[in-house]
DNA sequence: TTGAAAGCGTTACCAC
DNA sequence: GTGGTAACGCTTTCAA
């Protein structure tokens, strides 16, 4: 019973096709890795037998071979979270189109597995794409040294990265508001130590102020739901008229909040989120929000990993992409001044 | 520059750390695979050397080695799908305790692309986790043969398959409609071919022929929002008082046509989704919904999967989970008859 | 308990 | 253009 055994279930090797086609298994491999480098007479024999067999070359054993997997791996904090889903669905897309497997992993928002998975998986892929890292710089380091990275939505010195920043969008936001007549606006932000929200901070603040634009925060705080439900009241009392969140995800929570309390949206106040994931198309009324090119970032991505893949010589670069406003119904006209 | 050149920046192997150790290679490897095979003594200097030059055993060597790769091929229908998303997340997660790395691949809604890709996948991975297979009879029965698979969501005969009828939630989804008064019933399909779809449609007349509830059904649609809010009205003509919706999507499709026409749920019409999604919890007002238990459904996949792996012998079997009603805000008495 | 050596299924280099 | 042969980095008998 030795593995030249066609008869059994056993998935055929390349020594199989080499005997059935009468060559040698090298010319098997090659009709395979380099077609044109083999007659096309033989080629045709060689690939017959194969189909026959229903051979298929065996990835690992070419990986460890080649020294390489064509396999990317892919570091994303919560796969459940519709923003990161778009992500991933975008990267598996692009990446299987380039002959590339993927490796999921999700750290359900674990900086620390983030570490631990992507030294396990440095092993065993040519590259690492990581999403919105937690990571601190050092281990960041530490990881990037051990395999070629890119991070996705999060710009890191020295990382190649590509990244969308909400700047572009959340500036049309507030000019969007500032024109329909709201002068005071709420501002909802994310997470503490996210970079993105700070990022989406810094943007609004600035747009408000050139604008000359009232503006009252809150938060930081977890971007979920029912903070956002909770901060909805808040910001009421506040007296603004326009409230922008850190995510759809909030900003569904405070058109929660608002529609139990019988407060209009867009009537009495607007409402903006960022993201534009599904959520926002799905809520009524549909959600204005900030849209982050989600499916482009995963693909360019996977671009620029392939690309410094095979010309590892090039600098890391980061790669920016643009946002924009996305208008819908859940922004208006500012309700006139009951003075 | 032989493999051992310990200064270069290349990953260190198992002879690195053998020389480092004083030992030989086979330890190193017998340290990591079954270390209570070797002396405690020794095997504390060759993990601190490990440990040291940041050794991890390459799973692609191993794994040819072996014979096994300790990865599960994961294809499913469209992550960016909610639905599907909790599914892979608990799948990932439970695969990683496991010491299973996972191979992700969207079909993008394809089933041509699903067969190939469990055909390619099928030579690199140790299981096969389907969601919801599209496939035909036919070429199931051939990846089956080639690769050990679970069905998830899906029931077919001879594979083995964890599924989680929606059917007890929906007799509750009834029954609970029935009770808050509601004599007539509009009913939205699926997709034409979705066996999912064709089960809920079944449960649905089944439970409300029992009660003696009028039903008016629509479709096959596609399970898409806009299709959800087109047939809202169709609904409302129909003089239905309450809406069932194939899924959660539609459902927030009826909510936002409702929303746009004044009517008010649920003082003048009842909805109810399916999955109960992220975007149920998330809607206004909140969405009753029966609970598919997803992540359930992936971890009981898995564990399946690597039971059958270890005992090859087993029988395929099938695993059912219980779906049930949760009730929200978007159902509510039905209202008076005006006559 | 440990070491030596033979694979695992490819690819790639070097002759023919 | 094709065949032999040595890796690739591990696991695993089989001896010692």
């Amino acid at each position: 019973m030795r593995s030249n055994d066609r008869s059994s279930g056993a998935a055929p090797g390349a020594e199989d096709v080499a005997e059935a086609a009468g060559v040698s298994p090298s010319t098997v491999s090659r009709c395979f890795a380099s077609p044109h480098q083999v007659r096309p007479e033989t080629r045709a024999r060689v690939l017959a037998a194969a189909e026959r067999l229903g051979y298929r070359p065996s990835r690992i054993a070419r990986s460890l071979a080649e020294g390489r997997t064509r396999t990317l791996g892919l570091i994303v904090p919560d796969i459940a979270n519709p923003f990161f889903a778009v992500i991933v669905k975008a990267v598996q897309a692009r990446a299987r189109r380039k002959d590339y497997a993927v490796f999921l992993a999700d750290t359900d928002e674990h900086p620390d597995d983030e570490y631990e998975l992507a030294l396990t998986l440095a092993r065993q892929v040519d590259g690492l794409l990581l999403v919105a890292p937690r990571m601190d710089g050092a281990r960041l380091g530490e990881v990037v040294r051990q395999v070629p990275s890119v991070a996705v939505n999060r710009s890191v010195s020295g990382v190649p990265s590509v990244v969308a920043p909400s700047e572009d969008g959340l500036r049309q936001a507030v000019a969007h508001l500032h024109a329909l007549g709201h002068r005071h606006l709420a501002l909802i932000l994310g997470a503490r130590n996210s970079w993105s929200s700070e990022q989406r901070g810094h943007a609004v603040r600035y747009a408000a102020e050139q604008l000359e634009l009232k503006v009252t925060e809150f938060g930081p705080h977890e971007p979920k739901f029912h903070t956002g439900a909770q901060v909805a009241d808040l910001a009421l009392a506040a007296g603004a008229t326009a409230i922008v969140a850190h995510n759809d995800l909030m900003a569904l929570g405070v058109l929660s909040r608002l529609a139990e309390r019988g407060v209009r949206v867009p009537d009495d106040v607007s409402v903006v989120g960022a993201d534009d994931t599904l959520l926002a198309t799905t809520a009524t009324p549909a959600l204005t929000s900030v849209r982050i090119p989600l499916d482009a970032l995963g693909e360019r991505a996977v671009d620029l990993m392939l690309r410094r893949l095979d010309d590892p010589s090039r600098v890391p670069e980061e790669l920016l992409l643009d946002s924009e406003l996305i208008v819908r119904r859940s922004t208006g006209p500012a309700p006139r001044k009951e003075s």
